[in-house]
DNA sequence: TTTGATTGCACAATCGTTTTTATATATAAT
DNA sequence: ATTATATATAAAAACGATTGTGCAATCAAA
């Protein structure tokens, strides 16, 4: 018993399209005051509410914003959504999520989807599936940008953090803290943060004339286990390093037990620095100090850009790169001895 | 430039309609193979995708859910929806996800918008509103799953957990610790959630003849600050508990804080326990004695009995009550002295 | 009183599907 | 050869909105 348009027309006594007119402020509608206020007690008395598909239909614009991620159990991510959500809230948009759980093909399966859904743009956080994804939507222009990373040919629009000036900015501390061996457990180097993390950190120490060393440098992956794998060789080194520059807050954490494992106390023994500044981190023994990024600014930005490409409208910049932020906290410290 | 069924039936020189059974495999079409094939082609060769809004107006039915939760950086949740997205991919459902912040306006903004939307749905795991939102789903004849909660007189369907069967294993073990003196930072009383966990730590008080003292009562709330400042109370009080069993891990962190900030080891000179066990808990120090629920199974059941009403399939058990679990760490331990 | 403009609303086409009903051809049965 | 039955496809009517255009009625100006 779905009440439509037809409905509220017919028991008004005028045309549907005058309900419509009505109901979407039509300003070149002229009408008397007296039915649109008996159209206005008819909605309210049938309860009715448009149909938002026969809507989209017509329109051939949904008003909905397609979210692609790669784990929303990844505490980096809930914040950035936030601020997606909130920029699209704003200008009339939802926004429909899909987690991929790192999966090529269930990313793939999810852009397809979205497509048959007709959302008016995409927000793409992903950065494994070799820029399939990317290409797919350029090739159909469709709207979209891209969220925590760049395409390969750093074309498109995107919004992403600068993270090669945040590695530098936690390498520098550790060389002000006095350390020389610092080493770098670097995340996957076919992803575009941990390249830039790895970057800065040759950054750093060029910049303050210590030595990159190679055997300090360690390719290890962005989870948890990656940092504890990666700092047990670190860690048996004969020449220790001081300091251990993590990819990201799990490598530390990872890094962190390995260190506890042999007796190490943090920082009086060893200095470890994380990245991203995941809620855990403060939470953590001994609290990480790591580089903040704008998470939910990093969404809002994204969403903003885009919503504002679908409507039409002027953006000035379609390229952002947000600056980082050091935050200090217990877990590094002077160089022992 | 999009392609219609239209272009596609224009091009294989058939009428719209036979494109249209055979995409969708009508099993009383009797066609030749060979127009079948031709339709084939010309699909691939346009890369025709049908349009799902049009489709969805047609069949009154978007293979949607609507999911609404109060707060998706809460790490409670993000698993949950993980679960509830399992269930509705495996039926060809997709999710739309709202947050809510815990504003009353917000929730009532997304269900009127999951319903001009025609979600087919709805997955409802806030608590806070005033049943508002239950009632209006009841109302409207909409079919809904209600998670981690229940409505006020408990009709409709649910997957919960038995919170009150957690609190009183958690307090029971306590309890075996040797502790007599046991506070209780409850959540929000008007949340269901918050009231069972109540009633389980009356209920593992009773059962081992430990009297109740309302002094070690106090209503917070489910967040970390919420915990920070009832714990302060709490242990401010002449006759200090021996324990502390929070609402949550959230709380229980809060908890943490003001205990460390009056120089009171865990568990050496107070227990603290937490529950839901969410990711933090194990992290923290000192790891947390909590309880550990469900929380993919949550969502996956509660997706799984939503869609099969939707579907028309038999639902053997739409109440569903999960078992939780204790996981004991280090921030329980013997009763000081 | 006629003309012209303006107001107030209705008509009908359209968006891209699905689905019921109808029609034309081929095959089989009589 | 004729009728009955299957087979293969087409035509047309929805689904529930929006919107350009058109037609009266009203009002102002001449």
């Amino acid at each position: 018993m779905k009440v439509t348009i037809k409905d509220v027309a017919e028991k008004a006594g005028v045309n549907p399209s005058t309900v419509s007119r009505v109901i979407n402020e039509d300003p070149k509608l002229s009408i008397r005051e007296e039915t649109r206020q008996r159209i206005m007690d008819v909605i309210r008395e049938l309860d009715y509410r448009p149909n938002g598909i026969a809507r989209s239909l017509r329109l051939k614009s949904t008003r909905t914003l397609g979210m692609i991620i790669p784990d929303i159990t990844n505490p980096f991510f809930p914040e950035v959504i936030k601020g997606a959500e909130g920029a699209a809230a704003e200008r009339g948009f939802s926004l429909i999520l899909c987690n991929t759980d790192e999966e090529e093909e269930k990313e793939k399966a999810y852009l397809e989807l979205l497509v048959e859904k007709k959302v008016d743009g995409f927000l793409v956080a992903t950065a494994s599936s070799y820029d399939r994804t990317v290409e797919f939507l350029s090739e159909k222009d469709y709207p979209f940008v891209l969220v925590n990373r760049r395409s390969r040919d750093a074309t498109g629009r995107y919004v992403v953090v600068d993270d090669v000036e945040g590695a530098r900015m936690v390498v520098e501390h550790l060389v002000e803290l006095g350390h020389r061996r610092i080493a770098h457990i670097a995340g996957l180097l076919f992803a575009e943060t941990g390249l830039n993390r790895l970057e800065g950190y040759r950054a750093a120490l060029n910049n303050r004339q210590v030595d990159f060393d190679p055997a300090y440098m360690t390719e290890g992956g962005f989870r948890e286990i990656d940092g504890y794998r990666a700092a047990q060789r670190l860690l048996d080194l004969p020449r220790r390093p001081t300091a251990i520059f993590a990819a990201n807050d799990l490598v530390a954490l990872g890094a962190l037990t390995a260190a506890a494992e042999r007796g190490l106390r943090v920082p009086e023994d060893i200095s470890i620095v994380g990245y991203n500044d995941i809620p855990i981190a403060e939470k953590v023994t001994p609290p990480l100090t790591t580089i903040r990024v704008p998470l939910y600014d990093m969404g809002y930005l994204a969403g903003e850009i885009l919503t504002k490409i679908i409507l039409g409208e002027e953006v000035p910049e379609d390229r952002v790169i947000l600056k980082p932020e050091l935050v200090v906290r217990w877990s590094s410290g002077q160089v022992p001895g």
